[in-house]
DNA sequence: CTGATATGTAAGCGGTGTCAACATTTGTGG
DNA sequence: CCACAAATGTTGACACCGCTTACATATCAG
């Protein structure tokens, strides 16, 4: 039995679906991307796979356990999205950049997805413990990539953990600002959010403070 | 009867509540800091008040609406609690230290009525337009206090909006992580916050770029 | 072949947001 | 003072939802 992947995709029995599951996940993440979380509704997702409003619960065992699978799924992808952008230019500043970048590109992407990663993190790791291990793989990426930089006397050497929390509420707050268009006048344009993750960028690499100004230049 | 300033709280008619749409925004927002977004139902804000069920929509068109309320709400005591903040030692740097954390401090204080003025600022901005404005304010106060430290040399005198945007992603970004547990191992403890919190503050003085580290001690 | 188990189904319960129609109170112009 | 309109609150109903319980069918191990 080679079984190498996917047995998926054919009813063949008409009753036993053959991977709910993953019908079951895909669907919600379909559902999410397009039209948003509250438009999730079990029973319309099982209407929509052409199954019982009740065949879910033999998978998850409640709505949030499958939200809780949306957002790992999500931080899977989150996480190959940012290696493949710091592998382009891995260890370099130009990577950390691409990095940055691609981590608002999936919020931008994403939003509702995205939202609903972080919307309630807390409430979703307990209905799925491995979330928590996703999660964190995904910010894993950005110490170790800070550890690497570190090593080639690109950033201070601080704790790389605690340098990796400022940089990420550095992006998450400019992907916050991307998804819900913001406070300022009006700049929503994509240029205006692209000069704000140049800004930001380089805010973080020399701050904001005048003292350093010189140096920095 | 003195009677300053509510006429609100007493029934009096029994029929006509006299303040019913003031009652029920400080109810919605009691069921929300208390116990969440989720918990929050009109039949039960209604049953709590002793009014009916659809008595709300005399005064609220819509759940969404209600939401928007309690977001504008938020938006004026965060301004408040920033401006308070920024007053105790206005123009200094450790001003605005104080306006870091009395940010932080309120997303802790009150997380899930952060998380519905940030939630979905942008679908909770379609209806109820003031909301827009009142969020505005609490931002400006960021804007000033960074327009008047430029004047005082202390940050550098680039863009006070975009400057202000990239200040904002730093504390958000801290919010949250106060809020919902974070990535790393389990610093939960509110030293751990502390000291983050200290930290960041710091970086988004001098940067975490190495270039600048020497001028920064 | 035969259970046991995994998977899908059907029916129903309590709860929710919202609308439409009706009741009561308040306030205002004659 | 009163009639009547507007504001405010109530009742009933509808469609939908998440979830449970009991049942049906397919798959698989022995």
């Amino acid at each position: 039995m080679p079984e190498t992947t996917r047995p998926a995709r054919k009813p063949a029995s008409q009753y036993h679906h053959g991977d709910l599951r993953r019908a079951l996940l895909q669907e919600a993440v379909r559902t999410i991307t397009e039209d948003g979380v509250d438009a999730l509704t079990l029973r319309e997702a099982g209407r929509r796979l052409g199954v019982s409003r009740t065949a879910l619960y033999r998978h998850f065992s409640d709505k949030s356990t499958l939200l809780a699978a949306v957002a790992r799924d999500g931080f899977q992808r989150f996480r190959d999205d940012l290696i493949r952008a710091w592998s382009e230019a891995a260890g370099t500043r130009r990577g950390f950049e691409l990095m940055g970048v691609a981590y608002v590109r999936f919020a931008v992407a994403n939003p509702a997805h995205y939202r609903v990663m972080f919307g309630d993190y807390r409430h979703l790791c307990d209905k799925d413990p491995e979330l928590k291990a996703d999660a964190e793989a995904a910010f894993r990426v950005l110490v170790e990539a800070l550890t690497s930089m570190q090593q080639a006397k690109l950033v201070r050497a601080d704790d790389p953990v605690l340098q990796a929390e400022f940089v990420w509420a550095v992006v998450h707050g400019l992907a916050m600002f991307a998804i819900d268009g913001q406070f300022g006048p009006e700049s929503s344009t994509s240029g205006e959010l692209a000069g704000l993750i140049r800004y930001a960028l380089q805010c973080m690499r020399t701050g904001i403070g005048v003292d350093t100004a010189a140096a920095a230049r």
